[in-house]
DNA sequence: GGATCTGTCTACCATATGGTAAGTGACCGA
DNA sequence: TCGGTCACTTACCATATGGTAGACAGATCC
C-alpha cells in the first residue's frame, strides 16, 4: 500500500492533504473543518461525490467556498478526508459492538443490529459506504482499505465457525460479500422498496431489520430452530 | 422564456420525449440513434449519470453533441429512452429465462444464472441497475415501475412456495429485496471483491455465481438436502 | 507599536456544462 | 427543377464548476 498523509518536505505552496485540523478539546461547536466535514459526508453520502458542488456545500454552511479550499485544498482532498473520518467512525462502531457481543450467530447478529443502529443515527455514513462502490480504485480502495482489520477478523470468525460445524461451508469473503450486500441493500433501496409498496419509515426499518436476521440466519446457521 | 409571440399550447418547438426512431427492419448497422442509447447505458451504468457529460458521449460516438440533442431533446430525456429500453430488455431476458425453467427452487436458480449471463453479456445493464438505486425518484421509478409485472409474479411465487412448505416464510417481497441485493452485489461490487483479494475475472464470476446460490437456497429451501 | 500568523473573504479565471439558433447538404416526391 | 424534410453540423451562450491570487480583520508574539 502506498501510505502517508504527511507529506513535509516540497511542498510550500501546494498542500495535498487537508490543513491540519487544530486540538480542541471539549469543543461545544464544532470547528469550521469539521463542520465541512459533516456537510461534505451528508452530500457525498446522499447525492454522491461528483454532483456535489463546492459552491452547493459552500452555501449550504453559510461560508464562502474559498473557505472549504482553505481547509481542503482540492475537492478530492475533501474526499479523502471523509472517507478517513467515516471509514473511523464505522469501524469504531463496529468494534464497540462486537465488543460486547456474545459468540457464534450473536456476533453476526451484533453487527447486524449496530449497522442498523448506524442506519437510523447516522445515514450519510451508509450513503457513504453505498457511493463507495461507484467510485473508482482510488476512494473505494481507500475506504475498504481502513477497514481490512474488521473484514480479515470476519472472515477468519465465519471460517472458525464452519470448522466447529456451527455454519454452512462457504467461501468466507465471499459469503461476506453476500451478507454485506444484502445487509446494505436492505437499508439503502428505499426506491425499490417504495416500489414494492414499503415506505421507508422507521418502523419499515425494523422489520427489515428482523427479515434480513431471519434471512441470513437461516442461510448461515446449520442447527435450525 | 417564450421569446416566440404566439406561445401555443402544445410545444412545437421543444419537444419532450425523444424523436420518434425510425423503423429499421434487419438494419446491418446500427442507426445513429441506437449508438447514442447504446453509449449513454454504457456509461450511465459504468459513471453515473450527472458525472456523464453529453460532450463525452458525443466525442466517443464522434459525433457533435447537437446530434445527441436532435434525437434526445434534452439530457433527461435520454436517460428515460435508455431507461426504457433497459427495463425491457433486462425484462425480455428474465422472461425467457423464465419460460423455460422448472419449478420451485429451480425458478429462482433460473432466474440468478439468467442475471449472471447478463453480467457477462451486457454488464453495462447491470451497471445502470445499481445506477437507478442512486437517481432519485423519477428515474429509479421509472425503470422499477417498467418491472413490476415480473416483482409481482415473482412476490406470488415465492408466497406460494411458502405456503406449499417449500420454503421458509418470510415476507415476500422484503425476501426479494433481500435476493435482490446480494446478487446485485455479487456482480457489481468490483472494488469490495477487489479489497477482498479476489480479482473480478470471469472465473471469478463463476465462483461468485455458484456462491450465491449456495447462500440462497440454504437461506430459501427448507427440505436441506 | 509593529510583525506575523490564522481564518475568512472578495475578485477573478479557464474550462466544461446543457442547451438554443441557424445553417448545410443529401434525398425525395411533385 | 423546386420546395421540403431529414440527419447532422457550426456557431454561440448563460451558467456552473474547481481552483488561484490576494486583501483584510483579528489575535498573538516581540
Amino acid at each position: 500500500m502506498g501510505s502517508t498523509g504527511t507529506t513535509a518536505a516540497s511542498d510550500s505552496r501546494r498542500r495535498r492533504g487537508p490543513r491540519p485540523v487544530p486540538e480542541r478539546p471539549g469543543a461545544t461547536t464544532p470547528s469550521t473543518s469539521e463542520r465541512i466535514l459533516d456537510a461534505a459526508l451528508v452530500s457525498f453520502g446522499d447525492r454522491g461525490y461528483e454532483p456535489t458542488s463546492l459552491d452547493a456545500l459552500a452555501a449550504g454552511l453559510e461560508v464562502r467556498k474559498q473557505t472549504i479550499l482553505y481547509w481542503y485544498p482540492s475537492k478530492e482532498a475533501l474526499l479523502e478526508a471523509v472517507i478517513d473520518r467515516s471509514a473511523a467512525e464505522l469501524s469504531e462502531a463496529l468494534e464497540a459492538s462486537l465488543a460486547s457481543a456474545g459468540t457464534g450467530w450473536g456476533r453476526v447478529e451484533a453487527v447486524v443490529r449496530s449497522v442498523f443502529r448506524l442506519a437510523v443515527r447516522r445515514p450519510e455514513l451508509l450513503g457513504l459506504v453505498r457511493e463507495m462502490g461507484r467510485l473508482g480504485a482510488p476512494a473505494a480502495t481507500r475506504f475498504i482499505g481502513a477497514l481490512e482489520p474488521l473484514v480479515e477478523r470476519a472472515a477468519i470468525f465465519l471460517g472458525s465457525e464452519m470448522d466447529a460445524g456451527h455454519m454452512r461451508r462457504h467461501e468466507p469473503r465471499l459469503l461476506l460479500l453476500a451478507i454485506y450486500s444484502s445487509v446494505i441493500g436492505m437499508i439503502t433501496e428505499v426506491d425499490v422498496l417504495r416500489a414494492m409498496g414499503e415506505e421507508p419509515t422507521a418502523r419499515s426499518l425494523v422489520k427489515r431489520r428482523t427479515e434480513i436476521l431471519e434471512f441470513l440466519r437461516s442461510a448461515l446457521v446449520t442447527d435450525t430452530a
